[in-house]
DNA sequence: TATATTCCCTACCAATTTAATAGGAATAAT
DNA sequence: ATTATTCCTATTAAATTGGTAGGGAATATA
């Protein structure tokens, strides 16, 4: 269904919750559990694949967490959302035309590469700090508006 | 994975078969299985949603086939996907907000719902006879250099 | 009218993917 | 030593995907 996995949207939710927290130090993961309702256990294999992306930094034991490896405004939601699903190919051909003996002459190729480069360009367009400060100014009028 | 599924996929092949035969009448669906290379019992699963949807005209009995509902140039790859897939929603919570008592001030459902928009915007300026052009041209200059 | 041809419909199924849970090992601070 | 935390591996239930199978319904033609 093109749908993207919990992988992408929980681990997005992950490192914008790490965004929003980005200068409290190491944060735990229990916390982003429970600020996200996600479960803590599942967020566990996520991290992995964030760590080994450069995107995130991360301390064991006691007193240890996760901090953002840069600045809210150098991480991109196309190198997390990458870093989590693999590809965004909506064709795997895209990235692995040998699986297809028709690669090189699919009439339908040349399309799903093209969505695949809007896909990318959209999401390499916002980075961390965007998202983050969009949702503060909603927040603000949101309880403006309720007075 | 954020991938198309094949009903997406070999629909839009039918589809720009269609379109390459548009001028032929009728055309089986054997024929279409044969061109491309797929399953005609599976592309049988992919014709209801093509024919409700508006895209398609059938006919039964001997002498029978599909044809396309619209000129190559009046439909788009938009329509057709929509078709076959249901939705483009990179997250079930941008059509069904009810599904998830955060929608409201998700932080990342904006994120998901500019993406859709991208993903459609970029299939809607896309039509049958676009694809078409482009593939007859690819095929031509090919022989060309092949000579 | 009989027959061949074609689309149409429903049910079923195997393989894969998804979204977790569970249990414990490694590491660091107190 | 104890506690807190990340890290790693195995398992699993449910859903989705990508089909196959079999027959029914409509239509053109002889």
């Amino acid at each position: 269904m093109m749908r993207l996995s919990t992988k992408g949207r929980y681990g997005t939710r992950l490192m914008l919750d790490l965004a929003i927290h980005y200068d409290n130090g190491l944060v735990l993961l229990k916390d982003i559990a429970k600020r996200q309702e996600l479960s803590e256990g599942y967020l566990e294999h996520l991290v992995p694949l964030l760590k080994s992306a450069g995107l995130i930094i991360s301390s064991r034991g006691a007193r240890g967490g996760y901090k953002l490896a840069k600045t809210p405004s150098e991480i991109t939601i196309k190198e997390i959302v990458t870093a989590l699903e693999g590809t965004l190919s909506p064709s795997e051909c895209i990235n692995t035309p040998s699986i297809c003996q028709r690669a090189d002459f699919c009439i339908t190729r040349d399309v799903w590469k093209e969505l695949e480069e809007k896909i990318l360009q959209t999401l390499e367009s916002m980075t961390l700090k965007d998202i983050v400060d969009k949702y503060e100014d909603k927040i603000k009028n949101s309880v403006t508006y309720n007075i």
